[in-house]
DNA sequence: AGTTGTGAAGACTTTCACAGCT
DNA sequence: AGCTGTGAAAGTCTTCACAACT
């Protein structure tokens, strides 16, 4: 506790994605991996994957380079990925929000979806998930019963705004915008944009 | 054309998502738009907003500052965005691809889905979609022919690799990659990572 | 012998401050 | 008067080179 870890942003996001690549290393048996190794499946360059690690002050490095477990658990731990489990709900229930409900991945993480919201009562009672629905007029006071922390934005572009405000204005640590709409929120609340359209754009303005 | 414009990767991407706020705005019926109140609807310093806009050699201010379409049309054109039509294809068709084929958001971007593709029969006979669905055993042949360019990965994760290898070889310029598994690519593809849970661990380890 | 860990250099990006334009 | 456009400074991130470790 205590000691002041100051990660930057690009080191954060490769490491929570070498921590996944840990993952699938140990479960094909792989004891140990060097920072070579991860720059041929990553491209990342090795000076930067060792310097990432130690910028967690992590030490686990044999001949053979990292252990790992020992490296996946350790920046797992430092990061608090992997302990807390953390609540997130559905915002918008059209087929990108159902076929997020439906999603499995999410069971081998620590993020539990435990509602899903839309304006259409048809939708939330027509709908299967593993979790219940609700209008969004009781939103907000789901999301404080429940504790919930994380939103996925799924509805049309023209709420997305409105519907972002209200997230905020509960609370919450961050919402996944799939829409392509320019979300303005308090910077209490974080924003992940995963607009295909703007994917694709930046694939092809390369 | 010759002009070597080098545009770094964070100013391109600030700018694809300036080209939608300015779209917008327009819509919103503002002739004009100055850095600072684009700072105060992206969260860019109107600092950075000028030297992005400047990068491009583009030149539209007033006293009021940029002209909301000129600004548009401008980075449109210089970025090649929204001219030539770009074809892609979702690899996939589980509940998230077939989401994505019924998205009705392609329509006002370049972009145009033109195939799918999924290893079950049964899925590409079953699903409806506005496009042809093969199985994955055509898929080189029905790239090649139709010039696809672009694809969209929605498998799951086990054969996200080796279907990403397969997409690479047919000579695509990039992949939106919906699934968790960390893809490795001859540098000729290009990858774009929109993973929900990914999104959410960098929201969750601010 | 082969690897990590890290000070120092280098490259890149953002911020500042203000000249110059309309 | 109020904005943009940009050289220069500051800040951040990556790469290099090599000492230290196993």
């Amino acid at each position: 506790m205590g000691v002041e870890l100051q990660i930057s942003k690009p080191t954060r996001e490769r490491l929570i994605r070498l921590v996944r690549l840990l993952d699938q290393l140990e479960k094909a048996g792989k004891t140990t991996v060097s920072s070579a190794e991860i720059q041929q499946r990553t491209g990342w360059t090795s000076f930067t994957v060792r310097r990432d690690v130690s910028s967690l002050g992590i030490h686990c490095s044999s001949p053979a380079g990292y252990k790992t477990t020992v490296l996946k658990d350790e920046i797992r731990r430092k990061l608090d990925l992997g302990i807390e489990e953390k609540l997130c709900c559905i915002v918008g229930l059209g087929k990108l929000g159902a076929a997020l409900a439906a999603y499995g991945g999410f069971a081998n993480s620590t993020f539990k979806i435990v509602a899903g919201f839309d304006t259409s009562v048809n939708r939330t009672e027509t709908l299967i998930a593993p979790f219940p629905l609700y209008t969004t007029t009781r939103m907000e006071s789901v999301i404080k019963n429940l504790g919930i922390e994380y939103a996925i934005l799924t509805v049309p572009e023209a709420s997305a705004q409105e519907m972002a405000l209200r997230l905020a204005a509960c609370g919450l640590r961050g919402i996944v915008n799939y829409t392509t709409a320019i979300l303005r929120v308090p910077e209490t609340t974080a924003v992940e944009n995963l607009s295909v359209i703007d994917a694709l754009q930046k694939l092809s303005t390369r």
